[in-house]
DNA sequence: TGAATGCAAATGTCAGACAATTTAAGCTCA
DNA sequence: TGAGCTTAAATTGTCTGACATTTGCATTCA
């Protein structure tokens, strides 16, 4: 049987595939320093601007780093989640503007995936996450604050939030949904009123993880969600009838 | 103030940022085609080569498609739920490589992402989706399988559970966790006995979803959790007394 | 000893050429 | 006219060779 779409890739790719699948298989450990590029061509039969063009694709997902001079090369990377960040929030970013997907169902996996965080995160934050989150509530609460910082100092209330799970794999996963939805929310236009709900909520929420009240947690979380979907179907619904004045 | 690493970057990374940032904000639209390599050399002042680098980089994040011919050129992509799969994978199996994260803090976030997951799942799974999650379990009743085919079925099961809920943003995130697990289950043999266990498991989780109970899903899959945490917490164990029998 | 210097190795960049591929226009012939 | 073939043009893929730049190390000289 035939792969759906064997095609025949072009020689920078099967090259930076057969590094990477090395790197991923463990035959290359972190650190170690591939051979030059010099000797990459004269083992893989092809030209050096072949072998950088693969090289660069590894680079460009911080599989290798690079250094010039008399003992440079390609090194293997050794990724940290704080270097994937950037890249998850990308991708994510990416995937949520191109694929028609729609605020709620956004919204939706954002607080799913924050509720499942309550409980560890009720049990396990640190005094530091939690003055974090109080730090964020007030300046929430300063009036001359643009739509725009608003928002994000919301995400930094809710990062602080999945980060006392004390779990970097959860962190890193709901990086990607929670900065994701940013250039979603920053189409919500906050009053004075619905910041004022909002900054209520966010209290509530820091008192129930203070308490250690898992389930407060999870409740206000629910409420949170709900609030924000009406926002957001205020905005829709005031557009709508703007372009489209039956 | 200055950036803790503003290294002077590559050329073709300059140029990579560049079209990545024009994607990024829109100014660059899905399938459009972007200016001919030539072209591109031009306006950046840099040679094709360079630019060819910078394109690489940006084909290995899956932003633009290449295509040879008189229409060919590079164009920008339209990054699917499915393209990104493979990414996310390959990223989040590294980072849980590298950054010595141990199997229970891993096991941990995948069970409780997926649990995040239970009560949208039995609401709304599609008889489809259930009906894989039996196929599998039959699958893992054989004896003959081996454990890698073993713990590939057990993937196969738990993502069809978290596509139940039917939100691709949920599912997409919780590839990387549930798959990049992988390995580290790989290192578990897997006894006819705990076969058994983890079957039986799988069916009640079956079982509760068929029926909607939401609750059910949930301590099955905390039971489930707790007897694969068992399961790598003996390996470990017997591993040690081999390496190290005082 | 220690600092300056030069060398060697490696990546970064450039220029030009040819190969391979694909489309579209043009041409031929029934 | 219309179908089929041929050719040309555009574009990416690859190669060759060269030079620039950076960096570590050995060497040399005060």
């Amino acid at each position: 049987m035939k792969k759906s779409a064997p095609k025949p890739a072009d020689l920078s790719a099967k090259i930076a595939k057969n590094i990477r699948d090395a790197i991923i298989s463990g035959a290359l450990i972190v650190d170690e320093r591939l051979p030059s590029e010099a000797d990459l061509s004269e083992q893989f039969n092809v030209s050096r601007p072949t072998v950088r063009e693969a090289l660069k694709r590894l680079a460009a997902q911080s599989l290798i780093r690079t250094q010039r001079g008399a003992t440079g090369g390609a090194f293997v990377n050794h990724i940290s989640f704080q270097d994937a960040y950037p890249q998850q929030i990308t991708t994510s970013t990416l995937l949520l503007s191109m694929n028609d997907v729609s605020f709620d169902v956004a919204c939706e996996a954002r607080y799913t995936l924050e509720r499942a965080c309550a409980a560890l995160s009720a049990a396990r934050r640190t005094a530091d996450q939690l003055a974090t989150m109080r730090t964020e509530i007030f300046r929430q609460s300063q009036p001359a604050l643009s739509d725009e910082a608003f928002c994000a100092s919301d995400v930094a209330f809710h990062r602080a939030l999945v980060d006392g799970a004390g779990n970097p794999v959860l962190s890193y996963q709901l990086a990607g949904a929670v900065e994701a939805m940013q250039p979603l929310m920053n189409m919500i236009t906050f009053t004075a009123r619905s910041r004022a709900a909002i900054i209520e909520l966010h209290s509530q929420i820091a008192d129930a993880l203070e308490a250690g009240n898992a389930s407060d947690v999870e409740r206000h979380l629910t409420e949170l969600e709900r609030y924000t979907q009406k926002l957001a179907a205020d905005v829709f619904a005031r557009r709508k009838t703007v372009k489209d004045p039956s």
